[in-house]
DNA sequence: TTGAAAGCGCTAACAT
DNA sequence: ATGTTAGCGCTTTCAA
């Protein structure tokens, strides 16, 4: 006969168990597992009474209690500076059905601009011991960074291409954007640019490769002549309406503007509008984006594409390859750019 | 004596443990736990002596474990119909920030529009054992209404006012917010309404309201006499441009345009500037939302503001309170919304 | 192909 | 104020 009951009683969250599915179907816990984690093992007949069992009870698995004795938790991090921010939603959504379609969720953290938030929250969320993080920003802080590392989870960083990354990376080169999109400017006939844009590290970026194709062309005696009219990001239409408006009265002669984000560009188009400014005739203006909005501006917007669904598809792919514990062939993607031409330039 | 090393070795995950941290600070491990989990109990020099132990360690807590044993995960799920639609930003990110506030976190999954996802979608967060789960859309299918209902764990449900929630709900009357818009025109001078609509469930229940006010009023003969232009939901600018001249070219006479978003309004104010038709001398136009970008149009847009962070938080804290075994005394939240005067009525 | 035992890292319950 | 013990629900390891 078995021992009495045990002395010392324990809540239990009231939810089915394997145990239960296992006592109704007639076999051990052991087997509901493996038929609920590849029951290429288990006869075809087991499986159907196993999965019968669970329908009947109604069960739905405990993965915190999987993950702890698996060290595998099917969850992902993502760390955003802000939702707010258009350019990344098509990356998360990616993202999120990415990892869906495999049966992995996603955790959203968002930093602000704050160098000690970023650390608790990284700690936060390693404490959920996710199978991988993704980065859409650059970690501010070296804390970060050191945590980061040495938590062993494997990182993809994205919208960037850093020297250094801490582990894989999925981006592209902020200043080949800049750089290319003088180029195109230039065969347009522009020999006069201006830049609006976000002051965020990564448009700082562009503006420099920017800058520095038109003074290797001449347009420009020093990259520091470029008129530059400097908004807060996240940088909403107002932003541009407004930055437009301070160039021109500055009183500087400019016959083509780059901004750092589509939503400044649609500001400034609206400015030049208001004010009798023919684009592309007096002025050529291109974005940075190709968001949903571009296509449809008057005139249509010339603007820089970014692919972030692929983005996030690689970035998935990438993590649940590690967590599957298959070696990553190929941990930095440049993903390249897109010049998308239309009426505005 | 102990007796011999176990016979069945196991892996570990290699990370540092609270065991570690105890033998280190010289207490048991049930002391560093008390220390984390609310140091009230415990005498400041012992919550230093262990504090400093977690800090010389590197400790990471593992919430899986402890969420195992507790029944508390700290992790709350969102459910997102699209993250593309700007109007839901606003309460996730006040969402994830009054959650990260406590050290909570968030799980987000996107459901298209599509009935077996979302019954596997909520499956797969519900395995996560989350402390709550907020919904931003009504959920499509009843057998994922029911799943819900069942699993015991606290919902809210927002941005509606349903009349049988499932659970906690935050949200305000979308008939309402059509009626009151319809109100706003009127006393405006318009007489000959029609609307620019998504094809979601809700904006259509602004338009009920809508159209049933001016019916009243004596405007239209029916519900069914308004002049509607119907789009796919998510709604881009470029949709509202053809919208218009779709009921333009349908020959009907209106003065006032209700859009169910403020990017179909901003493409409707873009399209009758490229026609030359005069807002709001000759057409008054009305948004929803009160994006970023409302104020900022040419004329600046009238629309609707709906609280977005307000409903983020309240959220938050109805399921954290939850979370804390406490009793919710107000399940039941209408926020409102507010109608903002500017110049395109 | 299936099962039994052990234990993932933590917290609740009891004991002092 | 602190320690001991049991166990959360699952998967791994080993044995049959």
């Amino acid at each position: 006969m078995p021992a009495a009951a045990s002395k010392r009683p324990r809540r239990g969250s009231g939810r089915v168990t394997l145990a239960e599915v296992a006592a109704v179907a007639g076999v051990s816990a052991q087997t509901v597992s493996r038929v609920l984690n590849g029951p290429q093992n288990v006869p075809a007949a087991t499986v159907d009474r196993v999965r019968a069992a669970i329908a009947q009870v109604g069960y739905v698995p405990n993965r915190m209690a999987g993950g702890l004795a698996s060290g595998r938790s099917k969850l992902v991090a993502a760390l955003v500076p802000a939702l707010a921010s258009p350019v990344f939603q098509e990356t998360i959504e990616s993202l999120i059905r990415s990892l869906a379609a495999n049966g992995y969720q996603l955790m959203l953290g968002e930093s602000g601009y704050d160098d000690v938030d970023e650390v608790q929250l990284l700690e936060n969320l390693i404490s959920r011991g996710p199978d991988g993080i993704v980065l859409t920003r650059v970690l501010q802080s070296g804390l970060a960074r050191e945590r980061l590392a040495s938590s062993g989870i494997p990182v993809v960083e994205t919208w960037d291409l850093t020297p250094d990354p801490v582990d894989m990376l999925v981006g592209f080169s902020h200043e080949q954007v800049g750089a290319g999109v003088a180029d195109l400017m230039i065969a347009h006939g522009i020999r006069q640019p201006a830049l609006v844009t976000g002051n965020d590290p990564r448009a700082r970026r562009r503006r420099q490769g920017y800058a520095r194709r038109f003074v290797e062309r001449g347009c420009l005696a020093s990259v520091s002549d470029l008129p530059v009219a400097e908004v807060e990001a996240p940088a909403p239409l107002g932003s541009g309406r407004r930055a437009l408006a301070r160039l021109i009265d500055s009183g500087r002669a400019f016959d083509g503007v780059f901004c750092s984000t589509d939503m400044l560009a649609l500001g400034v188009l609206m400015e030049a509008g208001a004010r009798k400014l023919e684009v592309p005739g007096r002025l050529g203006v291109v974005g940075f984006g190709d968001l949903v909005f571009a296509a449809d501006t008057t005139p249509a917007l010339t603007t820089v594409r970014i692919d972030g669904r692929r983005m996030g598809q690689l970035a998935a792919q990438l993590i649940m390859q590690r967590a599957q514990g298959q070696a990553v062939a190929e941990p930095v993607h440049d993903i390249g750019f897109e010049l998308v031409l239309r009426d505005s330039l």
